[in-house]
DNA sequence: ATAATTGCAAAGTCTTTGCAGTTTG
DNA sequence: CAAACTGCAAAGACTTTGCAATTAT
């Protein structure tokens, strides 16, 4: 999803912000070795300028075709494992279905509705308790953007 | 998995227990307008008598398959799809790869290490404070069984 | 130059489904 | 007997991969 709002009509200091994010995230690719070239350019100014914030590689390739019709979803398949790699976006697995990517820097975590499937967000810091307990107990550290639970959302309960 | 243990080398009061067990889950099927089948009683013998708590459709599908070989892969799916919707198992996505079973009245959530793969499984109650604080919070009921938190095990670190 | 990336098509994994024949209650 | 279940084969959904051509550095 590319956001349609014209430049102009968005405050000037969240555009250059937005655009520098993009940029550190094309850095980042350069530094590791890899090449910016249109597609993947594309696909991650989609990701930051999309208002999604859980987009599966089928979003983001339907968005980025929309100006490069002929960006392959595979293209978008292998650039988001590459910004996974350099943690610029966490996958996650919400489930039956495709996969979501999120950017890291959006710290939360997902409660899936196993009745009618919403995904609400909570913020990461909700399950610092229990990530403290965890770590304390067992040694494991939880990742703060992969915390996935079931159940009903008030709706369905 | 089958048990390979003789019938008399295990205290008998496991074994009654189990097979109990066993009876009620086909039960259930029974009172819900299905058949029990050879392949249903080896499919949930299977499950009780195993000694792995999460198992793959696979995973089952090969253990029942020691003793029935013509059961077949997509009759375990069926299957196990039945006791999903009567509770009698959980269904969880640990990431990529298969999902794994388990049944229901073993409690506990998944740690899932990004590295290696292993999965730690943590008693239910652990995270009985977190599930409190979302029911109050967003009213979201937290399924029991379903929790799958990713990040690094100890030796990953 | 040369190593990385791309589009495409094909394959891979896991799961579901249609169907004709079989079995259960 | 009627309805449910089964094996099989085929299809489906999602993702990965091999390869020759293109492109970034």
């Amino acid at each position: 999803m590319i956001d349609p709002t014209p430049a102009h009509h968005r405050a000037p200091h969240v555009h250059d912000d937005v655009d520098q994010r993009i940029d550190a995230a094309l850095e980042l690719l350069r530094e590791d070795g890899g090449r910016v070239t249109t597609a993947r350019r594309a696909i991650v100014t989609s990701l930051y300028r999309g208002q999604d914030h859980h987009v599966t590689a089928e979003d983001v390739a339907a968005a980025v075709q929309a100006q490069h019709p002929d960006v392959h979803l595979s293209t978008v398949y292998r650039t988001l494992d590459a910004l996974e790699r350099l943690a610029v976006v966490a996958k996650v697995d919400l489930g039956p279905g495709p996969a979501v990517y999120h950017l890291v820097d959006h710290v939360h975590h997902h409660l899936v509705c196993d009745r009618c499937g919403t995904v609400i967000e909570v913020p990461g810091k909700v399950i610092e308790p229990l990530a403290a307990a965890l770590e304390a107990r067992v040694g494991f550290v939880a990742s703060p953007h992969r915390l996935t639970i079931s159940g009903l959302c008030r709706s369905c309960r």
